[in-house]
DNA sequence: AACATTTTTTGATGTATATCAAAATCAACT
DNA sequence: AGTTGATTTTGATATACATCAAAAAATGTT
């Protein structure tokens, strides 16, 4: 089944209907290593999901990329700036394995809202449960130590160890690599 | 005018009977300085709006406060927890000077939004709103100095300064008092 | 105005993390 | 197996911020 239907039913209802149009709008792309899902101020792509693979999204800050979150199989995923605002995110989006991933662009969630309003049952679920997961985010960087960080990490992400390396985990905790292998060393 | 109802309508459409609803459901407090409107673990308040007065919204972290917002006139204010999963906050709010708030419950609110399934639109939307705020709070705190945090505060929310004392900006910067002292001394 | 309380600043020192440079290890390719 | 390039670790030193203690300044109370 569509994945991206599949992960909707999860937070509401779907009429047949909406489902459909859903199923209409859903494009599946197969992404190579390395390659970008998203450029920012480029595609404007709302939710999408990994059926396989491995992604990170970033931006830039003084020159230098900072990683800002990691995609795993079987999650939902968005950048709600451009679903709120109809404008491009600051986000990129890259592949660090090669991935199959099933994606709705912004004007098709657009239209989706209008034709089914239903549907805004489920986005607010969505939105609602990335606050969740922004707010925590914010106070583990708020008030945890790099090592506390790097081990709630490995807790909640444990393959990502062994899927990407230390420079691009670091970048994640907000410390520099040489930093984070002393961490490890214990 | 019902102040909760003026925001809602910056987000969307609201129907008459919705906005008759809403309006039976507000309640009004008058509360003073230092009171709690919200204590962790205690009542369960959705949306609430600020006629007057000045909030902080805390949380405890090894036995110390830890704030992570303040909230003044005329914006909308919610625990979204609570909202998505009908439990009780890790967050306190507290009154800063005397206030004048309207509030819905979470029950109230989830009794609406299954009524007049039109106000998850606005719900969307005010989430997603929510998440562009908290985006740009974890980026902050992942990548700025204390101070470029401190600027960003006092550009953001410059009457903060004069109405609340140093301690709970420092701790909402992630820094000790004493520090933020010495980052203001130039 | 005098006193008590709270808030802010200052000083001395310790700790976590950054920076720069280089060495060691690992992985990919022929 | 040997060469190349990428990744990780190590070492020496610098910087940002914390901690603890105390002084100074501001605010509230009688």
């Amino acid at each position: 089944m569509n994945p991206i239907i599949q992960q909707f039913k999860r937070y509401g209802f779907l009429s047949s209907e909406a489902e459909k149009a859903i199923e209409d709008r859903t494009k599946c792309l197969f992404k190579k290593k390395h390659d970008h899902f998203l450029k920012s101020g480029q595609v404007l792509s709302s939710y999408f999901v990994l059926e396989k693979g491995l992604i990170r999204a970033y931006f830039y800050r003084d020159n230098k990329e900072v990683n800002t979150w990691f995609g795993e199989e079987n999650q939902i995923f968005g950048s709600i700036l451009p679903i709120y605002t109809n404008r491009p995110s600051f986000e990129n989006i890259q592949f660090l394995e090669d991935s199959e991933v099933y994606a709705i662009s912004v004007e098709d969630l657009n239209e989706l809202y209008r034709l089914y309003p239903e549907l805004n049952l489920i986005g607010r679920k969505i939105a609602e449960e990335v606050c969740v997961i922004l707010e925590e985010r914010s106070i583990s960087l708020h008030t945890e130590s790099a090592t506390e960080r790097y081990q709630s990490l490995i807790r909640l992400q444990p393959r990502l160890l062994s899927r990407v390396n230390l420079g691009h985990i670091a970048s994640y905790l907000g410390i520099t690599q040489e930093t984070l292998s002393r961490i490890r060393r214990y």
